[in-house]
DNA sequence: AGCACGCCGACT
DNA sequence: GTCGGCGTGCTC
């Protein structure tokens, strides 16, 4: 007999032969060239007129649930994702490896299972209000726009439990489950046992332990864990809930690329179950696909009424009077901080920029100093004198003399976290301060830092993004800002959405009903800008929409569909003239728009230069015909989460 | 990913 | 003319 398997690697599906019946989904061994891979039956098929080879192994008896097939199939079509890539999400890794024996995770009978003992769950006139809602919106993909502290969590463990009583599983996805303690803390309290959860901690053989279990069980489950728990080869899925929808993790970066939101909406829709977005900051796109399909509910009202309303102060940049103390950080920030200290309260200094200064240049001929592999200008750190590459991680002594030209004066530009933190320890000599951005050694973890922040054994916390994602600090008092407008001026549509969103969660970590005093301090160089002005006022609305009028006019998504189409060539000369050819040729067909070919993000490696263009479509379907047909040689994104 | 094939420059 | 560098395409 014949069978179609999609074998996992960057090939399409092949014919196979076998000598016994084999069900789609099976997962099994096949020799691919002269290497032997796991793969999934596609479907049997009639003879090929050519020789085929044997399916070596059969490693499932029991088939992988049918939406993770057709999850493939959505993968390969809706990304133009060769097959194998797409198989590679719904296989876990290691799966043809022998495992030692393990214990049976969890039994298939209801008797091994810990009971859920009946619990009620609390709910607010308004979370009654928007439950209904979400039960009664049209559609499968609902989203609940729910304000910071609106208790989004109880109306998710309450359809979570609706939908267990049925005997249906659950899947919660979260950006980073380590950051995710309390929503797992609460659903622990009403699951129990009947939770499993996926993290990155897991070895290969966990993960694999847990897949088998999974695929066994004939039991309900809540499932919580990242972007990958979206293929836990559950059969009897009833629900699925994205936490923080917006979230940038919910994007994987590398192929097959995809959209975390995007599949889970066609698995709801093909299993006709509800899928559940929550976010206080819904990515543009999902909230105007949400309210044009009728299914947004909005939950505007705290819980917590104890919450305080953070106080906020813009500082502009360029009133250089309003630093006379330091060059970073404003009179304003300074006298918060002490008067923290003086009081036992935290402060923390948010800055998005690593290092001590992001670039190094010749004060003579202006010679930039950048990493021989990337090409990108190599970050200062002052602690060990080096420079170093953020992007392939070299690193090299501080050159005293221009590389170039020989002049013994190199400058440093810019700032990142690492000066921050000096100048802060020059200001308070006493103060104890902590600086927490990827820099940190391995082992020195968000939870080790947490507890001693926690415990109040930090007065002055200086970090970068992966400090603000739901930490709940007690005694922070104030939120020091220090370039709100960083990142704005990029040539990116989503660069204000991002910046809007990074601003409201770093605000967020004040004023959660801890203390009675809770401050933001908004350094700026552009205090105007619509977009620090909603942020500060906390007007998600108003923020949605002045960017979709934006994104309408200038037609980018959610109005059209985008792919980024980029080449790589050993020189620059062929790099141009072939994405030049390819640009007019794009051109000449009027259901696209076009950009001009620009230099990509990684412009030059030490393989060669990459050029970029951005091909833009009302219809998908042309844009992925168009884009099919393209040389080899052109890699393309469909759906990029952002432009660089 | 890994490997064969084939085109082009360097060299005995 | 031959060796080998690597760019290109295929793997059922």
């Amino acid at each position: 007999m014949f069978y179609e398997v999609a074998p996992e690697g960057k090939v399409g599906a092949f014919i196979y032969d076998y000598d016994d019946s084999l069900l789609p989904g099976q997962i099994v061994l096949v020799p691919v060239s002269k290497r032997i891979v796991p793969g999934v039956v596609i479907k049997k098929v009639a003879q090929p007129d050519f020789k085929t080879k044997k399916i070596l192994k059969v490693l499932y008896s029991k088939p992988i649930p049918k939406h993770l097939l057709k999850i493939v199939e959505f993968v390969h079509e809706y990304y133009l994702a060769p097959y194998g890539q797409a198989v590679s999400l719904v296989l876990p890794r290691g799966v043809e490896k022998k495992r030692r024996k393990t214990e049976q995770m969890f039994g298939k009978t209801r008797k091994t299972e810990q009971p859920v003992k009946n619990p009620k769950i609390p709910l607010n006139p308004a979370q009654k209000k928007a439950l209904e809602g979400l039960q009664k919106a049209p559609g499968a993909t609902k989203l609940l726009y729910g304000v910071t502290g609106s208790g989004k969590t109880n109306i998710y463990l309450e359809m979570a439990l609706n939908a267990f009583k049925q005997e249906k599983s659950t899947i919660v996805l979260v950006p980073e489950i380590a950051l995710t303690s309390q929503l797992v803390r609460v659903f622990q309290e009403v699951f129990r046992d009947n939770i499993v959860l996926i993290h990155s901690k897991q070895t290969e053989a966990e993960r694999h332990a847990i897949f088998n279990s999974l695929l066994e069980t004939e039991m309900p489950k809540i499932v919580i864990g990242p972007r990958s728990a979206l293929f836990a080869p559950l059969d009897n899925i009833g629900l699925i809930i994205i936490d923080e929808e917006h979230d940038n993790a919910y994007h994987q970066d590398n192929p097959p690329r995809y959209s975390t939101v995007r599949i889970a909406s066609f698995v709801a829709k093909t299993l006709e179950i509800p899928l559940i977005l929550g976010s206080a900051t819904p990515a543009i796109e999902d909230f105007y696909l949400a309210s044009s399909h009728d299914s947004l509910v909005k939950l505007e009202t705290k819980a917590k009424e104890e919450a305080t309303t953070p106080e906020i102060k813009i500082v502009d940049f360029k009133d250089r009077d309003k630093f006379t103390k330091n060059r970073y950080i404003s009179n304003d920030l300074i006298k918060a901080i002490s008067d923290n200290l003086e009081s036992g309260h935290q402060t923390l200094v948010f800055h998005n920029r690593r290092g001590s200064a992001p670039l190094t240049i010749c004060e003579k001929c202006g010679e930039e100093v950048l990493c021989p592999n990337c090409f990108l200008p190599l970050t200062l750190h002052a602690d060990r004198y080096v420079l170093h590459c953020h992007t392939c991680d070299y690193s090299e002594k501080v050159p005293t003399n221009c590389p170039k030209c020989g002049h013994p004066g190199m400058v440093h530009k810019g700032f990142g976290t690492k000066l921050l933190e000096s100048e802060l320890k020059k200001l308070f000599p006493k103060a104890r301060i902590r600086r927490f951005d990827a820099d940190n050694k391995k082992g020195e973890g968000l939870g080790v830092l947490y507890d001693e922040v926690r415990a109040g054994d930090v007065d002055i916390l200086v970090g970068t993004q992966i400090i603000v994602k739901g930490l709940d600090l007690p005694k922070l008092a104030t939120v020091g800002i220090v370039q709100a407008d960083a990142g704005l001026s990029l040539p990116d549509y989503m660069a204000e959405e991002r910046t809007f969103q990074l601003l409201t969660q770093v605000m967020g970590r004040v004023g959660r009903g801890h203390l009675s005093k809770a401050e933001v301090i908004i350094q700026t160089f552009r205090p105007e800008h619509k977009v620090i002005g909603y942020a500060m006022n906390e007007d998600y609305l108003g923020f949605y929409d002045y960017s979709i009028k934006k994104r309408k006019k200038s037609g980018f998504p959610p109005f059209r569909f985008i792919a980024r189409v980029e080449l790589s060539m050993k020189t620059e000369a062929i790099v141009l003239k072939r994405i030049r050819e390819l640009t007019n040729q794009l051109s000449r067909d009027k259901r696209f728009i076009v950009s001009p070919p620009a230099p990509s993000f990684h412009e030059r490696t030490s393989r060669g230069y990459t050029w970029q263009i951005i091909v833009r479509g009302k219809s998908r379907k042309a844009l992925l015909e168009a884009c099919e047909g393209l040389d080899k040689n052109f890699k393309v994104t469909l759906d990029p989460p952002g432009l660089l």
